[in-house]
DNA sequence: TCAAGTTATTGATCGAGATCAAAAACAGTA
DNA sequence: TACTGTTTTTGATCTCGATCAATAACTTGA
């Protein structure tokens, strides 16, 4: 009982305390935006591994934010069983596509325990109305999800199955970073069948891409317990894979 | 001359008078908010085939809307090539993953001649900030991008080559229709290079897959100019691949 | 501590689609 | 009208990763 007060405690820090604040919405807001942010925010009590976030056909209300642990979402594919559509990690906002049709498209569910911040929508729009920095973030937070989306669509229309798991590699790595975790000593909270719906690959050939990689010392893989032991071959696979001249890094790529 | 200007007289119709109006930004508008949007449009000369309408890396300043013709985005792979990003149709948007951090993300050019709308992003912002109901349909409009991307995805992910060009016609004929033109007859402005970069398939796969179809007494095609036969049997390719029950329809489908 | 269920690894085989290669159709131009 | 370059079609071959199958490792609950 006290246990479960200090816990739940530790869930409902204020916008303004919260470490996220720099990857979640309230980024270049002002102090007192902040606060207005803050007031429509509902903090639900945790989900528990498998539990549904939202799922796919229900009414949209709310944008959610990943405060801590990992949430997926997956939709129904013809045959039956589910894709998955995403990973997503503290910071990280769900729920994007559900604003066009005012229902949602796909289901969420926790991979781990997981606390949740839940913006509805309606009051964020009239909020987002009134204080165009919020507009702007708002702008910015889909825009980034749109070019996310497509360079997840060059990953899986072009590249090799090696190619892929690399980059998904790097892509937990950097997400990691820069919530402070480690970026190359991770615990992978999903499965390798999700990994492999994901990025359309079989789980089989991930499990064998995971084994390669550790044979050729570029991870350290323990069932869920992965450690990048040589992050730049990493990269190397992912920049060429063929015998090209090296592409210029762009500037934004250093931020 | 004469035959010019009457041609730009065409291009420069008002947005409360385009024939896109249902489909673009002004969707759900008052008429006197249609007009205050109308006033911020610039309405530049039409580009030609092969022209850049904006190239990856530049600043970005305006969102688009195609009014007539088709353009391309694309991007540099790391061996060299490009790699197509979408087709664009009359009344669609491009620039939208720019907004997050400024910069165009991938470049596009008018794959037909082709006349575009332009929004200068930071009048449209100010707009929404006095018109919820813009800044409502921008948040809309992002949304079902957003959407569009995690179907694209799952088709990547999933799909085999037959399954991702029998979606692909199918999501032209859609397109088409919705435009007030063929949804059976239509004419490709793009190759099958492009289509095979798109779809993530070799273009002699493509170049295959069309004259199966052909074969199959589905398609009629004839380099560019294509006439679909049958389009249930295209649509059951996409539905199940497998013998599998009959996914229910879903009523927003119906709209 | 054992049994049952789940998840991951490893091996063997097969096929869809990539790649290589060449011809054919077409477009632009001089 | 022939000439040059591009785009498309068609054929032959090969490879990557899917699929099938079995075992191993881990998890959970009684």
């Amino acid at each position: 009982m006290d246990k479960n007060v200090i816990s739940l405690d530790k869930i409902k820090v204020a916008c303004r305390d919260c470490t996220l604040s720099t990857l979640c919405l309230p980024m270049g807001l002002r102090p007192e935006d902040v606060d207005r942010l803050d007031a429509i925010v509902k903090r639900n009590r945790p989900l528990q591994r498998g539990d549904h976030l939202f799922r796919s056909g229900e009414t949209f209300r709310s944008l959610y934010v990943v405060k801590t642990g990992a949430v997926k979402t997956f939709t129904q594919t013809n045959d039956g069983d589910e894709q998955v559509v995403g990973f997503h990690l503290p910071g990280e906002v769900l729920g994007l596509d559900a604003i066009q049709d005012g229902q949602h498209g796909c289901s969420a569910r926790a991979l781990e325990t997981t606390a949740i911040c839940e913006l509805p929508f309606e009051r964020l729009e009239e909020l987002s109305s009134n204080v165009p920095s919020l507009q702007h973030q708002m702008f910015r937070l889909l825009s980034k999800e749109i070019g996310q989306e497509a360079e997840m669509m060059a990953l899986l229309g072009r590249s090799t199955a090696e190619e892929r798991v690399a980059s998904f590699l790097l892509s937990l790595s950097e997400r990691f970073r820069r919530r402070g975790f480690s970026a190359t000593d991770f615990f992978l909270s999903m499965s390798r069948q999700e990994i492999g719906s994901y990025l359309g690959l079989a789980l089989e050939t991930v499990s064998r891409l995971f084994t390669r990689f550790q044979d050729e010392r570029i991870l350290k893989v323990e069932r869920k317990h992965v450690q990048i032991l040589d992050i730049e071959r990493l990269r190397n696979m992912i920049s060429h894979q063929s015998p090209c001249e090296q592409h210029q890094a762009k500037p934004s790529e250093l931020t």
